[in-house]
RNA sequence: GCGCCCGUAGCUCAGCUGGAUAGAGCACCGGACUUCUAAUCCGGAUGUCGCAGGUUCGAAUCCUGCCGGGCGCGCCA
């Protein structure tokens, strides 16, 4: 149950008594009835602005409202305490029974503790990494790929059923050029030398195995051909090879998509006409000259009539072009396509994870969406900012000139995949983010991972030291949610229960926004909150969770504890982060 | 020139889609260990929320205009 959610509905509830009573008007908007938690704890557990929403409505002074309301709600099993404040606040204490019975809930549900039904039966697509498929992943693309995957958790976790998707750009002339480079190893897989890899050809040895099977595969039968011969076969094979590496490379940071997309085969397979037609059809394609842009006029600009997609009708800037001047069709144009793919496999709600130097394009691609799909359709683009490596408090400068990038693979090896996905979803998205090794490796609670980590490891402790000390004591979740929960009552220990409680409206939120990075800071604090009881226990030994002359205690004590593992666990699973037993 | 993102404590950043006295961590000072893992915890202070208007009961949050920073701007993907 999210309490919050709960404490709303009883509040709407009450309004709707006292206006069956005549106290307030009848057919009040109640959209805005707000139920938080306050900011500051002694103001109560719960605080509710609905007198002041309804003030204007109503016609009534503030105070007058929350007075009629608070003596209602005040009448409530679960309500201990009800209070005005401020301009007409009301501020709810609740029962200790009522926080006690949702660390029920949360041993019944383990860790499905906080799934939603908010968006249940909804599809979405989400499309992340879609890196060019002409060589392995490097530390530019970690971010997106680790924001993507947990975005797509989290949106499960209230109920969307997703689909993880991956747009392979294996249509353009970067293509050619790994055609031709793989042609070069496999020419030297046969033997021949061929000394310094030419200027514009990819020089990485990631090819090299590519170029061997190639010969293992097909003996010379390529040799002695003129490009047109063995282009299009080189194409195929080093995109599969190096898809085959990319993958490879989302699986060591535990990313698994179900579908990998070929832009080649909208050009092949009729999906960009179909979908131009579609849009020829609703008259939003016309030839025309665009104007150069202000300010900035490219060397070589020159006016050119274009084939254009009407895309300022639909919010954009100006109309975008579909077609190069040699006829064949833009990246813009196959995007199109792709998109109306997905709107015709029956996506309305759709996210695309880009990188922030593509935040150019956002607004032509929502309108494309909005045009294919009479705007029953909606495309969210989410952009992930820069990451900079720090080492040894020094940026690490990489360059692709110098072929120095960090791979993925490196980080992933260095570092570790929990270690690399926690990180990188400590800052919001759009935010620039500071991966510093030092940071990412030490063993302390300036290290985040390490922090929300150990908790977890020190609940799993605690959970053999009992299974030795009191060897019969009933410690499974099932048994621990019948425990005398009652025994729980100092004040540290609710406070855990209420942070516990939080979780639904934790993971509601965050779906909402769409930020999973609020997961990663709502774990950090549970984690505190933790310690903090951990450390208490160490001053007073009373308050240690094991307290073997008193086997209730003890038991109430253990489902507490199992409950914050419970959730700190469902939090790392959004995450895509393994919960450690021991450290 | 235009569009998008950003500007919060000395530093790094949160801020629950408009709520009450704006919060954490780092750094700095002082405390807690024969511990269920001290790899932790407790206490101590700091702000023109870039600036100026506006919207309303109420603004860091929404709107407008400036200032400052990043990214992008036809035939790259």
């Amino acid at each position: 149950m999210n309490p919050f959610t709960y404490i709303r509905e009883q509040v709407i509830a009450m309004v709707g008594s006292l206006a069956d009573d005549g106290v307030l008007p009848a057919g009040l908007d109640l959209s805005n009835l707000a139920v938080e938690a306050p900011r500051d704890s002694s103001h109560g557990d719960v605080a509710t602005n609905a007198a002041l929403v309804l003030t204007k409505q109503a016609g009534m002074k503030p105070r007058d409202i929350a007075a009629a309301l608070a003596e209602r709600l005040a009448g409530l099993g679960e309500v201990a305490a009800a209070e005005i404040a401020g301009p007409g606040f009301i501020n709810l204490r609740l029962s200790a029974e009522f926080w006690r019975a949702r660390l029920g809930d949360v041993l019944r549900s383990g860790i499905a503790y906080g799934d939603s039904q908010m968006a249940a039966g909804e599809k979405i697509n989400i499309e992340y990494v879609s890196a060019n498929p002409t060589g392995p992943l490097h530390i530019g693309h970690v971010r997106g790929a680790v924001y993507g995957d947990a975005l797509a958790n989290l949106l499960a976790k209230v109920g969307y059923t997703v689909c993880k998707e991956y747009y392979i750009n294996d249509a353009g002339a970067q293509v050619d050029v790994l055609a031709r480079s793989l042609h070069l190893r496999y020419r030297e897989a046969l033997g021949e030398a061929i000394g310094d890899i030419p200027e514009g050809l990819y020089p990485g040895d990631y090819l090299v195995p590519a170029g061997q099977a190639m010969a293992d595969r097909d003996g010379d039968k390529w040799l002695g051909l003129a490009e047109a011969d063995w282009l299009a076969e080189f194409r195929r094979f080093a995109v599969s090879a190096m898809m085959d590496l990319v993958r490879g490379d989302l699986a060591s940071l535990g990313i698994e998509q179900q579908v990998f997309f070929s832009e080649d085969s909208l050009h092949s397979d009729g999906g960009i006409d179909s979908a131009l037609a579609a849009l020829q059809k609703k008259d939003l394609i016309y030839t025309g000259i665009l104007e150069p842009p202000k300010g900035k006029t490219p060397d070589d600009w020159e006016p050119r009539p274009q084939t254009l997609f009407k895309a300022s009708q639909f919010g954009d800037d100006v109309d975008r072009p579909l077609q190069k001047s040699d006829g064949s069709w833009t990246y813009f144009a196959a995007d199109i396509a792709y998109h109306h793919n997905k709107v015709e496999r029956g996506y309305r709600q759709m996210v695309d994870v880009w990188g922030a130097d593509h935040g150019g394009y956002i607004k032509r691609m929502k309108a494309a969406v909005r045009a294919l799909s009479d705007d029953q359709a909606n495309l969210d683009v989410r952009l992930c900012q820069m990451v900079r490596l720090l080492r040894g408090g020094q940026v690490v400068r990489m360059s692709k000139r110098a072929g120095n990038f960090v791979t993925l693979r490196e980080l992933v090896d260095e570092v570790g995949r929990d270690v690399v996905r926690f990180m990188m979803l400590t800052r919001k998205n759009d935010a620039p983010l500071d991966f510093d090794f030092d940071v990412a490796m030490e063993q302390s609670k300036d290290n985040p991972v390490f922090y929300v980590q150990y908790a977890h490891a020190r609940i799993r402790s605690v959970l053999r030291r009992v299974a030795e000390e009191l060897p019969e004591l009933p410690r499974e979740p099932e048994n621990l949610a019948g425990a005398d929960l009652n025994r729980l009552t100092d004040s540290a220990e609710m406070e855990l229960i209420k942070q516990l409680a939080s979780w639904p409206r934790a993971v509601e939120i965050a779906a909402l926004a769409r930020e999973p990075h609020r997961i990663a800071f709502y774990l950090n604090e549970l984690a505190s909150a933790f310690h903090a009881l951990w450390n208490k226990g160490n001053a007073e030994p009373q308050l240690r969770f094991i307290i073997v002359e008193d086997r209730d205690l003890t038991q109430a004590r253990l489902a507490l504890i199992q409950g914050v593992a419970f959730v700190l666990a469902s939090g790392l699973a959004i995450m895509g982060v393994e919960p450690v037993e021991a450290m």
